[in-house]
DNA sequence: TCAATGCTGAAATCATAAATTCAGAGGGCC
DNA sequence: GGCCCTCTGAATTTATGATTTCAGCATTGA
């Protein structure tokens, strides 16, 4: 009784309701879940009942009280839009499933790519590649365990393309070091995605203090980082249960380099020329 | 203002709103709508600020009160709900294209991705996994200038599920010390995108010479290690005509990382646990 | 036709959530 | 480095919505 979904429990219970009760039900399947997440009274006038019909009706669902009742609906609305594609571990044709194994993997990339675009403000992701391409002071650039190849790959196309740029290793010895030139107004762009770096935290805090600027590049259980950052670009990561993936965290350290690229072309057209020489 | 919808006017305000508000942004972006259905306060918890914060948030959105907002989306949800097809996601189209820089380079990428899938062979792909798996000799890898990061990234990912995983990278001068070991059917997986990394080609020449088996990631356009390879995965990069991603590379080598952790599980999984303690 | 039973919704009560206030913290700017 | 201004969230007040009660009405069976 505990697990099921809400149109599940009116099906199984519908015999048992009375006449007004039933058109509570109706009213509900009829606009479903919408309805319910309404106040009461809004549920009971659209369903042609009263208040407390509906309650009643709740009741009867299972449920002990209306706040319960749309807690369960509002689960089952997140439960949902969570999983765009059910990818259960239960077996299907196996020797199939193998064969498509990466076509599966790519439908899910491509939904995780979407979901962040949808996810990222533009006028965040704007503010980020023209402050970018003002050139004005350093850029500092730091990931995690997995991340840091993430930050070497952006390092390594923004030097190409504007001076100061850095790169902060994860070694506690050299931190120190590393830090000591920044200054306030500094940019620093650092990705973080879950089992979150504590030393990350150490950096941030550090820069923080320093002034600089913080971009935090991360998933969407949104990395501690968040607190110091000033702009945060949060990317869709999850595949199935076990494995997340920073596909869409690559493509989007692509789209900041190629768009920061078009902002500063001016300055940075030049140094392409002379770095080809 | 009217008409528009909440995410669209989420978008529209973001750069108006305070630090602590745009938390409140974010997380009602990152669990669109659920989290704006609930009560204000649990709204304001899951997204980390105050219910105080939380109502000067909806109120900076234009809605005259938190029920409001909440009518706003219940209406939002009902009418997609009752349109027949969904229709693809973000509806409005953006007079600004510049707004738009994020969505076009996304939905190219996705281009991308598929083409990628398109183009390599399953049965290539899952003979590379496989290979992999079996945990038989070394493996070693290498990128160029930029794919390097990816050849970091996949060996940081591999060295969690199997043994004898190497890196080589591109300095000349220690390239002797690292091939030394190198032993007749150890595996080699080298990237390598336009604009071909020369010293690639030394560094396949010899892999070749001491008999490993090379295993090449590279773009539509066939890097000329072609040539020393035993299996090639083809990606489409391209991105209009200046600038080529690298972001199917990417996922590519997340699948193969995925699937060769699928494969090797017994192995693998004793591995990882002895990691984690 | 007349009880008896139990469903129903208007109104009263109670609980909880929304809105407001304000003192203190934090950040930015000379 | 110090001042000022804005932002923030805890506490308080206000409002709204959930719940209960109960009188009346409908339905059913004798």
């Amino acid at each position: 009784m505990e697990g099921k979904s809400v149109a599940g429990r009116i099906h199984d219970a519908i015999h048992r309701l009375t006449a007004a009760e039933k058109r509570a039900a109706r009213g509900l399947l009829g606009s479903y879940p919408t309805l319910g997440l309404a106040p009461v009274a809004e549920f009971a006038q659209q369903a042609g009942a009263s208040s407390a019909t509906v309650l009643r009706f709740v009741s009867a669902l299972g449920y002990k009280s209306y706040p319960d009742f749309q807690r369960a609906l509002r689960e089952e609305l997140e439960e949902r839009s969570k999983s765009p594609l059910q990818r259960s571990s239960t077996s299907d044709v196996r020797a199939d499933a193998d064969a498509q194994f990466l076509d599966r993997f790519v439908a899910q990339a491509v939904d995780n790519l979407r979901g962040s675009a949808a996810l990222i403000p533009a006028s965040e992701f704007e503010a980020v590649c023209a402050r970018l391409a003002e050139n004005r002071g350093a850029c500092y650039l730091a990931g995690g365990r997995f991340t840091d190849f993430l930050a070497g790959y952006m390092e390594a196309h923004l030097r190409v393309i504007r001076p100061g740029v850095r790169r902060l290793d994860g070694r506690p010895a050299t931190r120190a070091d590393q830090m000591i030139d920044v200054k306030p107004g500094d940019l620093a762009i650092i990705f973080d995605v879950r089992r979150y770096d504590p030393s990350l935290i150490d950096v941030a805090t550090e820069l923080a203090a320093r002034r600089a600027q913080i971009v935090l590049i991360t998933d969407e259980w949104m990395s501690p980082v968040s607190r110091f950052a000033k702009l945060v670009l949060p990317c869709r990561t999850e595949m199935g249960r076990t494995w997340d993936a920073n596909g869409s965290l690559f493509t989007l350290a692509e789209a900041v380099i190629a768009r920061t690229t078009e902002l500063s072309w001016p300055t940075a057209s030049k140094r392409i020329g002379s770095i080809e020489a």
